[in-house]
DNA sequence: ATTTAACATCGCAATATTACGATAATATAA
DNA sequence: TTATATTATCGTAATATTGCGATGTTAAAT
């Protein structure tokens, strides 16, 4: 049977679900590469949070790392002051809480109701 | 300048990561697709689990909802007891709960040495 | 004004993911 | 046995993601 609606297959279809679902998925998209969570606790870990060493450290390229700290940056979770030609990231910790309590939100309500 | 080892384009590089790492990312991925936290979300509400009205509710094909119940399966987070035909689905609590502890503690490792 | 250093972006190649229909498998019902 | 209903799997098509090197961009250093 066909659609009527064509279907773009390979596409998430995100129409079809209520917005704090999305969202879930939207974030734990961002914690979902490995590099991406190494990224971010490397940050964390960094006092001062003076950071580019974060290409030796993790063992990508500069390039793979710029497009990671993109996607991080992107769901508003750095905060980047720049330091002459170095840029000088952190973690946008209310972001991340406010990350913190979706998840637990999540958790909390889905074992609420269950067997 | 190549790589010595051969770089396979496309593939996470999992093996460069410590194991606490890929574990977080690799839990997030279950969360990172609206289905399967939709799918979650609709199981836990139903009394008693019976199931497999999801491909109704959810508006995917049954083939789609078949697909994505085997990832949350395969993380663990069902059990499944058959009656009859009729599969009934229902979440794994032990194995969520350790899932909802281990982003929890790496929100709270994460946030604790920041800026 | 040139060079250098730190990042970001572009373009490409390859795998991964998502979606569907069709089909297979299994168990009850007729 | 045959039909029906439920779920899983296969095959395919299309987008998304991940990775790299090369190239831009910008600001300090020479």
């Amino acid at each position: 049977m066909l659609n009527i609606y064509s279907i773009i297959m390979g596409v998430s279809k995100v129409e079809i679900y209520p917005q704090h679902i999305n969202d879930i998925a939207q974030i734990a998209k961002v914690f979902s590469h490995p590099a991406r969570v190494a990224i971010l606790q490397y940050i964390s870990i960094q006092e001062s949070c003076i950071c580019n060493d974060i290409v030796e450290e993790i063992g990508l390229s500069q390039s793979t790392i710029s497009q990671h700290l993109k996607v991080i940056n992107n769901a508003g979770l750095l905060q980047g002051t720049f330091e002459g030609k170095k840029i000088c990231y952190c973690i946008n910790i209310e972001r991340f809480e406010m990350f913190q309590k979706i998840f637990d939100t999540f958790f909390n309500r889905t074992k609420q109701n269950c067997c």
